[in-house]
RNA sequence: CGGGGUGUAGCGCAGUUUGGCUUAGCGCGCCUGCUUUGGGAGCAGGAGGCCGGAGGUUCAAAUCCUCUCACCCCGACCA
């Protein structure tokens, strides 16, 4: 494939200076990608040869779902924008841009706009439907910190696939087809993984799932089972608290009484200062929706709220009330005696918990013994935190584990928010005029470039599974000067070539040790390796990058080893 | 957008506090030659900079002042 002296790259021995995860730092100093600007990066030859084994495997795995490849432009029209409404919503994250005629503009950061214009251009008939389209395209998103390199970038290049049904049954199985095929793309670039159900925000549908690659450096957490298929999001999960008993109702607790509390207003302080452990407080935060509408939330003094639950509960957008609630003793409110319009909400955490510490709702004054089936009635009880270490599955008895990763793929169910918005309406088979159903489904094509980088790597560079590493072996001539190593290597690349093996020769005039160094920063499977042996005794050595194992071979043994690697059948 | 920081050779950095000791330096990389060749070689020679940009102060500015631009870190954001 590749003699190095005619190939463009390069790489660094030092650490490059802005780089503070090694997945960013190995992809700069194997030369698979340049920085051009802040979020903007150049695919170098290598990079861009694993970038293309990427897409290939993503295709494959699309085609065969039946999904139609299409290609739609980068750059956008604003007024199909101002129809679905999202050239309003959306923030300074799209990037906008005028032409010289003054017409607006944006650079795509996804595609439900022009594909559904296309929906409505073309679907008319439930006969034109199931239909998945998708594409592999350059998105923009004008974040606002772009950072670890390609990982999270501003230009990056995304596949994403959007279907279009009748009914909610040929969704689900688009849906379905979509989490096998997202699934087949990461097992075959060999990577631990997790399908989790994710936020699907206000708007949602009722499913999302995400695809999250494990990472220690991840942006995002998950926890999942140990016992079974259980996960989640970390912002979606649900659990069990474990059952303390001594918390728990006991029969003929005292009646709840008044302490002094000068000058405590958290719950830490308050712990310390009245020597309960803070499981034992209730922590009293109030949001307000839009109309200043004022709710009050429970939750035990150890947890923290989780908002996105919490809206998920009321459908409807909340935030923290600071300015609307001073009358309130913020840092002294309880449920207990607090004023009867607030609606109170609390956690399941606290359901039949008694002897429990919670503001008095007069400053300077907790109540200590309350009872929370006794002492006050909430409005609704529900999950609203996050879960912590030691909670539990809420399928089994195992304890959830907490893991970070990095999101590559989202599958999610769109219903008809957008062809209702931009009238992509079909005939159905009850001669009724109906929306069109609509799923998106996207996967993060430069992003699995970066996170595979990030999940495997040693101290030595990047680790490249079989599916994508851009050659397969990397003949290293030790030794280029001299003449029989020289037609030797020569010979055996001519021969691998001919093999189909996609093979790199290393015939640069430079140390051995430098051809090692590279061969193993930029992550080549299998070195083979061409020394004095081959002149002398017929003999080549070959090594494998993941764990070092070393073999002395006869050149066709060698041949038949490296052919066969791949599928695994190596002795 | 708020807070902080950095711009000096392709990359990584020193020099800036206290203006002149610099013809602006070091390491890596690059070019030439010789030696070397199984885990980032040695010697010798060499190329490469309007010190981010624009104004100012001064006899004199990489160094001081003003304004700009770019990049980075922390926070809020994230189909």
């Amino acid at each position: 494939m590749v003699k190095l002296t005619d190939y463009f790259f390069s790489t660094y021995k030092e650490e490059p200076g802005n780089a503070d995860i090694p997945g960013y730092a190995l992809s700069i100093r194997a030369g698979l990608i340049k920085k051009t600007a802040a979020g903007i990066y150049t695919f170098m030859p290598l990079g861009l040869k694993v970038l293309g084994k990427i897409e290939k495997i993503i295709r494959e795995e699309m085609d065969s779902t039946g999904a139609l490849e299409i290609l739609m432009p980068a750059l956008q029209p604003a007024d199909l924008w101002i129809q679905s409404g999202r050239w309003q919503q959306y923030g300074p994250e799209l990037f906008r841009l005028k032409d010289r005629n003054d017409r607006q503009f944006c650079l795509g950061p996804t595609h439900e706009e022009i594909i559904t214009n296309i929906a409505h251009q073309n679907i008319k008939s439930y006969k034109d439907m199931p239909l998945n389209l998708y594409q592999i395209q350059v998105k923009f998103r004008d974040e606002i910190r772009p950072r670890y390199g390609i990982l999270r970038a501003r230009e990056f290049i995304m596949k994403d696939a959007y279907s279009f049904t009748a009914n909610e049954k040929d969704l689900d199985s688009i849906y379905e087809s979509m989490y096998k095929c997202y699934s087949n793309i990461i097992e075959r670039l060999g990577l631990k993984y997790f399908a989790v159900e994710a936020d699907t925000g206000l708007i949602g549908g009722k499913y999302s799932h995400e695809f999250i690659i494990l990472a220690k450096n991840g942006e995002d957490e998950i926890v999942y089972c140990p016992g079974c298929s259980y996960s989640a999001n970390y912002e979606m999960a649900d659990f069990r608290s474990k059952e303390d008993v001594s918390l728990t109702e006991e029969k003929d607790t005292p009646d709840y009484s008044e302490v002094s509390t000068p000058g405590i207003t958290d719950i830490k302080s308050l712990s310390t200062f009245l020597s309960l452990p803070e499981e034992r407080i209730i922590k009293t935060l109030f949001l307000k929706d839009c109309e200043k509408n004022i709710y009050a939330f429970l939750v035990s003094g150890h947890r923290e709220l989780n908002i996105a639950k919490v809206q998920k509960f009321l459908g409807k957008n909340l935030e923290m009330a600071d300015d609307e609630v001073s009358n309130l003793n913020i840092g002294y409110a309880g449920p207990a005696g607090l004023d009867s319009r607030i609606l109170i909400y609390a956690d399941n955490d606290l359901k039949h918990k008694s002897g429990m510490a919670a503001g008095a709702n007069r400053p300077g004054f907790h109540l200590i013994n309350i009872d929370c089936t006794r002492d006050f009635k909430p409005h609704a009880w529900g999950d609203f935190v996050y879960p912590q270490k030691g909670d539990i599955c809420p399928n089994c008895e195992h304890e959830l584990i907490f893991e970070k990763g990095i999101e590559i793929g989202h599958i999610f169910k769109l219903g008809t928010k957008y062809s209702e918005k931009m009238n992509a309406m079909f005939l159905d088979s009850d001669g009724k005029l109906k929306p069109v159903i609509m799923g998106c489904y996207g996967i993060g094509v430069s992003r699995i470039l970066a996170a595979v980088i990030e999940q495997l790597n040693d101290s030595r560079g990047i680790v490249w599974p079989l599916s994508i590493a851009p050659f397969l072996v990397n003949i290293i001539a030790i030794n280029i000067e001299d003449d029989d190593v020289k037609s030797a290597s020569d010979m055996i690349y001519d021969k691998l070539l001919k093999s189909g093996i996609e093979v790199m020769y290393d015939n640069r005039n430079v140390r051995a040790g430098v051809k090692f160094k590279d061969s193993d920063l930029i992550g080549i499977p299998i070195k083979l390796i061409v020394g004095k042996n081959f002149p002398e005794n017929k003999t080549v050595e070959l090594e494998l990058r993941k764990d070092g194992y070393k073999k002395t071979l006869d050149l066709d043994s060698a041949i038949r080893f490296i052919a066969e690697y791949p599928s695994g059948s190596h002795f």
